[in-house]
DNA sequence: TTTTTTATTGCAGCATTTGCAACATTCAGT
DNA sequence: ACTGAATGTTGCAAATGCTGCAATAAAAAA
C-alpha cells in the first residue's frame, strides 16, 4: 500500500467510476484497476463490488475508506509540521507563469506559500506559456506553470493543478470574420486565424486542421494567449485559447466562444520543475506546498 | 511511502544500524539507504542524523516514528477485522514441514490460525525440509516450511520466520570420532560425516568442503535433519544441522556443537507458497495470519 | 440483435528498484 | 600520524514491476 493507491481509492470511492477516477488521477483505467486489485489482495478483502456496469463500495470498503482518509490526513499534517519546524527557510525562488495564471490560481498559491514561508522571496516572471517548459529545462526558472506536454522530458516532474478546455473564440463586434462564421457550412479555410507562434496550443490546432484536411489561413502569429484574445477582440480573426485565459481576460465581453464539430484536447495546466532542482529545500518547499493544496482540493 | 518503507524505518529507528536492519529486512544496505532517503524526500525532513559512524533519530524522526507505528498498527488491525468479518472460511489447507518445525514455531502458528479460522481443517504432513520447496512446486502441498533457497523460483513467494545457524555437531559418548576431533589440527578428511542426501544443508556443506579443499569421508547419507542428529548421537560421525533442530531434539544432551574456523551461512527458515495458490482464500488466510504474527514479532 | 458503455487482461515497452562493487569517511589501535 | 576495520552512500548493470495500449468480456440500451 502506498499513498498514491490510497488517493486513487478515495477518489474512486466517491466517483464509483473507473473512467472518471483514472482520468482525474492521470493514469489509465487499467492501471487504476490493477491498483485497486493490488490493494484488495494486500488487504485480503474486496473493497468494491463491481460488475462491468456498476461499482459499489462494500462494507469492507467503507471501513477502509475511514482508514485511508485518516492515514492521508495524518501524513499530510505531519509533513506540514515537519517542514515548518526545523529550519526557517530563507532565500529566493524563481517562478515563471503566464499573466493569466498569475491572475488566477497563482494568487492563492503564493498566499499559502507566503504564510508558511514568510522569509522566502518570490521572483515571479510572467510570459508566454509556450516557453515555460524550455525555461525550466534551461534552469532559467525554478518552477513554471505550463500545460502538460504530450511527452514529458525525463528530467522533469509535473504536477497538475487544473484542467481547462481549449476553445475557439471569435469577435463579437461586426467585422468580416463574423459574416463568414454565420455561413453554413463555415468556410474554415478562408477564415483568418490568430494563432500561437509555437507551443502546445499551436500543435493541437495544427492537428485539428490536418484532421479536417484544411489549409488554414493564418492571419497573425503571436506569442502569448493573452495577445490572441486581444487581437480576436479587435476583430482580426478567430483564435484558440485555453478557457482559463478567456475567463480572466478583461476583453471577455468582446469575444464569444464558438462551437466546432470536434473538441480540441484540453490543457492540463500544472507546475513543472527540474527533478534535480527539488533537492533545493526552497524549491522543494514550494513544490510540496502546491501538492498539499492539490490534495486538499480532492 | 509504502508499508515496507515504514517497517524498515521502524526497525532502523530501533537498531540505529543500517547493516543490522538491512539484514533483518532482507534487503541490501544500499536499498535500505535509498528507502530512507526516499522517505525523507517525500516528507521534506531529515529522519536520521547520520555520519558514517553513527545513526541517531532526529526530532522529526521521533515524530515520524509515532506516525509509522500508528499507521502500521491501524492497517494490521483493519486487515484482521476485514478478514474475519465477511465470510466464515471453511475448507481444508495442506501444510508441510519438518518434525522440528512442527515441534517449535508451527505450534504457535497453528494456534493463532485455529483461533481466527476455527472452521478450516489443517492437514499437516511432516517430512524432510529438503523436499519442501519441491512439494510446493508440484502443488502437493499448499504451504511448506522451508529454508530460503539461494535462488527462489519465480512462481514462489517466501516469507521468513526465523533465522537459525547451521552447526557442526559431534557425539558426546566415547567413540573413534571423538578421538579424531581432539587432535590438532583436526584431520577433517578422515572424520566420518553423516550428511543430508540432498537439499540446502548439503549444498552448504559441500561448499564448505570445497573452500577448505577437503575430500570428505561420507559415512552415511540420510534424509531429514532429525535422522542426522540421531546417528551423530549414536557416535557414527559428525553432522551438520540447523540450530533449531538441535534445540528441539530429545537427543540434545547426547551431542555437542563444535567450532570451526569459518561458519556456514545460516538457514533462513520461513513459509513458502505457490503465488497462484494465494488466490485461494484459505491459503491466503494462512499466509496473512503468518504475516501478522511476523509483524508483531518486530 | 446490434450498439454502447465500461471494467479487466495479455503483452510489450519502459521506468524504477535492486544488489554488487567501489568509494568516502570515521574511529580504534598501534 | 598511520593503518585497518567498520559502515553509510553512490555508480552502474540487471532484473523486477508497473504502465499503457489494444483486445476482451459482459451487461444494458437502442
Amino acid at each position: 500500500m502506498d499513498l498514491r493507491a490510497l488517493k486513487q481509492f478515495l477518489h474512486l470511492s466517491q466517483t464509483l467510476h473507473y473512467g472518471k477516477t483514472s482520468e482525474a488521477m492521470h493514469v489509465s483505467p487499467s492501471t487504476l484497476s490493477r491498483s485497486i486489485t493490488r490493494l484488495e489482495e494486500e488487504l485480503g478483502a474486496t473493497l468494491f463490488e463491481r460488475d462491468n456496469r456498476t461499482v459499489v463500495l462494500t462494507q469492507a470498503g467503507r471501513q477502509f475508506r475511514e482508514f485511508a482518509e485518516a492515514t492521508l490526513a495524518h501524513w499530510q499534517e505531519l509533513r506540514h509540521k515537519l517542514q515548518n519546524d526545523p529550519i526557517e527557510l530563507r532565500g529566493q525562488i524563481r517562478l515563471y507563469c503566464s499573466v493569466t495564471a498569475s491572475y488566477s490560481f497563482m494568487l492563492g498559491m503564493l498566499t499559502a506559500f507566503r504564510t508558511r514561508f514568510p522569509n522566502i522571496e518570490v521572483v515571479l516572471e510572467t510570459g508566454d506559456a509556450a516557453q515555460a517548459i524550455q525555461k525550466v529545462m534551461d534552469d532559467e526558472t525554478d518552477i513554471a506553470v505550463a500545460p502538460r506536454p504530450d511527452h514529458l522530458p525525463n528530467p522533469l516532474s509535473f504536477q497538475s493543478i487544473v484542467e481547462t478546455p481549449l476553445e475557439f473564440i471569435a469577435p463579437i463586434i461586426d467585422c468580416p470574420v463574423k459574416a463568414q462564421l454565420s455561413q453554413n457550412p463555415v468556410p474554415w479555410s478562408q477564415i483568418p486565424f490568430v494563432v500561437s507562434e509555437y507551443g502546445l496550443a499551436r500543435k493541437r490546432l495544427d492537428h485539428w486542421f490536418r484532421s479536417h484536411s484544411l489549409k488554414p489561413h493564418i492571419y497573425a502569429q503571436v506569442a502569448g494567449h493573452e495577445a490572441i484574445v486581444s487581437m480576436v477582440g479587435l476583430g482580426f480573426g478567430v483564435g484558440v485559447v485555453p478557457g482559463l485565459v478567456i475567463e480572466n481576460s478583461p476583453l471577455k465581453n468582446k469575444i464569444e466562444r464558438i462551437q466546432t464539430d470536434t473538441v480540441l484536447e484540453p490543457f492540463d495546466v500544472g507546475l513543472c520543475v527540474l527533478n534535480r532542482r527539488l533537492q533545493d529545500p526552497l524549491v522543494n518547499a514550494f513544490w510540496q506546498t502546491a501538492k498539499d493544496l492539490g490534495d486538499q482540493a480532492h
